[in-house]
RNA sequence: GGCCCCUUCGUCUAGCGGUUUAGGACAUCAGGUUCUCAUCCUGAAGAUCGCGGGUUCGAAUCCCGCAGGGGUCACCA
């Protein structure tokens, strides 16, 4: 039998930002899209008017933009079609599939209450009209259900089966004239020959519903796939932006690799089996399987985001870094050029967990930072030193400096030569260098910080230092 | 309440009847790398595999109960 190649969708709605569930289900329907050679469609399932949030959609194709996830045909809004919605109908009322409501938005709602009130599911069927009038499309049109055991199988969740209560006349049109999901969407990827239906786990219950449906129209059904959800840090809440939750671009923004984000949402869930921990997203296409991807919701955790984005960083190429980095540097960066910028990136690059941390990390190479005493004060063994020996040691530092020729390894030989001469540990003196240098918290390797400094300001803030200290 | 799904270190997970004294990673802690931060390396701690029954020579792995969590029961998706 030939392989078809796979269409797969991503079809949200534009009610609001695309979580970190989304992105995940979009991921994956993307990988399989990819892997098999074959399209990624997104569809925005907009056939709610009063919940459509503007800009929602233009908001889902950045974020998907953002990280890479391209798609071959869309963005399709539902709202465009219709027509097809209502041919499709019509198939169903000619076949005796389909009825008009005939009961006002209350007496649904009355039933719907006296269930709850009898602690039972609110079943529609149980008020199935006998003779129901001619739908004119001024009320809903429901579904009629031939509630049966249904069982079917999920590329993810398994073999799966539900009875008939978990089926329903729903409505397939309402009485605003747009279809529901539940109906809309079946007659899309039919339409689209969607082959992988892959769609988060909300939509489990209603899946013998959906079955009924394929079945009343005569349609094959493709392959169905359910995710869990993701869940929030500290609850088991799906994960919501009540939760701090940030979207994919507010990442981007703060200088999160879209690889990263990438790989990291992608195991989630998801891994090869073997002790892989990180993947480029070629690794993803060709290794991602469906049946792989775990039944249990995750957790999302920004420490672990945190790591997979800082080995990103580590091993990239110091040239393409520097370009990506381009938008995140301090404002006083802008004085220098591509070669000192670079050389102080290169420093940097293995503690840089993500681009917005870049100013804190190198502002004191652009700028002289404020003397701060403290530093020195609440540092120990410092401290016991005494101000008049820091100020001869830092005296005795100044007159090596000035006869180096600023290279790694003449500023490393003098500084070795200084070690003896002093007679102090490293600890104590390249740490009163360090911080006379640079009067930041931290810095990189005291040799290669110098070096990137350079003489001129080596020399002239520990002039500056001294002089402050006296 | 009915139905459905889920349940292995704090977190993400490996595991698909015996090679398991349950492996890896993040986080944590300790040590090392001529100073700080980070990287890197080494090590430690951390899971009676939700609980209770079975089946089996043998179970995290199969079966049955129970509990907990989640989803769903909309003219929302």
């Amino acid at each position: 039998m030939p392989k078809t190649a796979p269409r797969t969708r991503f079809a949200p709605s534009p009610t609001g930002y695309l979580h970190v569930g989304g992105i995940r289900t979009a991921l994956f329907a993307w990988l399989v899209a990819r892997q098999g050679g074959g399209q990624f469609i997104l569809r925005l399932e907009d056939t709610d008017q009063a919940r459509e949030v503007e800009g929602a959609g233009q908001h889902i194709v950045d974020s998907l933009k953002a990280l890479g996830i391209d798609f071959d045909e869309g963005p399709i809004r539902q709202s465009a079609n219709l027509a097809i919605y209502k041919k499709y109908a019509q198939k169903l009322i000619d076949s005796g599939r389909a009825y008009a409501d005939p009961y006002t938005a209350p007496e649904v709602q009355a039933f719907r209450e006296q269930a709850q009130k009898d602690k039972k599911p609110f079943l529609y069927r149980n008020h199935r009209p006998t003779n129901p009038p001619v739908w004119d499309g001024s009320t809903p049109l429901r579904f009629k259900a031939d509630p049966q055991d249904r069982s079917w199988h999920d590329a993810v969740m398994g073999d799966l089966q539900a009875g008939p209560e978990a089926q329903d006349d729903f409505i397939l049109i309402k009485s605003d004239g747009y279809p529901t999901y539940n109906f809309a969407h079946i007659v899309d990827d039919a339409e689209m020959k969607i082959t992988h239906v892959i769609r988060g786990q909300e939509f489990l219950a209603s899946t013998p519903n959906y079955i009924a449906l394929y079945e009343a129209l005569g349609l094959s059904q493709p392959i169905l796939a359910t995710m869990p959800h993701i869940l929030g840090p500290d609850g088991n809440k799906k994960l919501s932006k009540r939760d701090g939750a940030k979207d994919v671009l507010d990442y981007i923004r703060d200088g999160y690799l879209p690889e990263a984000l990438v790989s990291f949402i992608a195991t989630l869930g998801w891994n090869d089996g073997t002790e892989q921990e990180v993947f480029t997203v070629k690794e993803l296409i060709q290794k991602f399987d469906l049946s792989r991807v775990g039944r249990s919701g995750a957790r999302f955790d920004e420490q672990r985001l945190l790591w997979v984005n800082g080995s990103f960083i580590r091993n990239m190429p110091l040239d393409e870094l520097y370009q990506k980095v381009t938008a995140f540097w301090p404002a006083e960066a802008k004085d220098h050029g591509d070669n000192y910028k670079k050389a102080v990136l290169g420093l940097t690059q293995e503690r840089l967990k993500y681009f917005a941390e870049l100013p804190a990390l190198t502002s004191f190479f652009f700028n002289d930072l404020p003397v701060n005493l403290e530093l020195i004060d609440n540092n120990k063994q410092l401290k016991k030193l005494g101000r008049a020996q820091q100020i001869e040691l830092l005296q005795k530092a100044q007159a090596s400096l000035e006869s180096s020729d600023f290279s790694v390894d003449d500023l490393q030989a003098k500084l070795n030569h200084l070690l003896e001469e002093t007679g102090q540990k490293p600890g104590i003196l390249f740490s009163l260098i360090r911080i006379a240098t640079t009067w930041a918290p931290a810095s990189p390797g005291l040799a290669d910080t110098l070096h990137v400094l350079g003489k001129e300001a080596t020399l002239a803030r520990l002039k500056s230092s001294l002089s402050a200290l006296l």
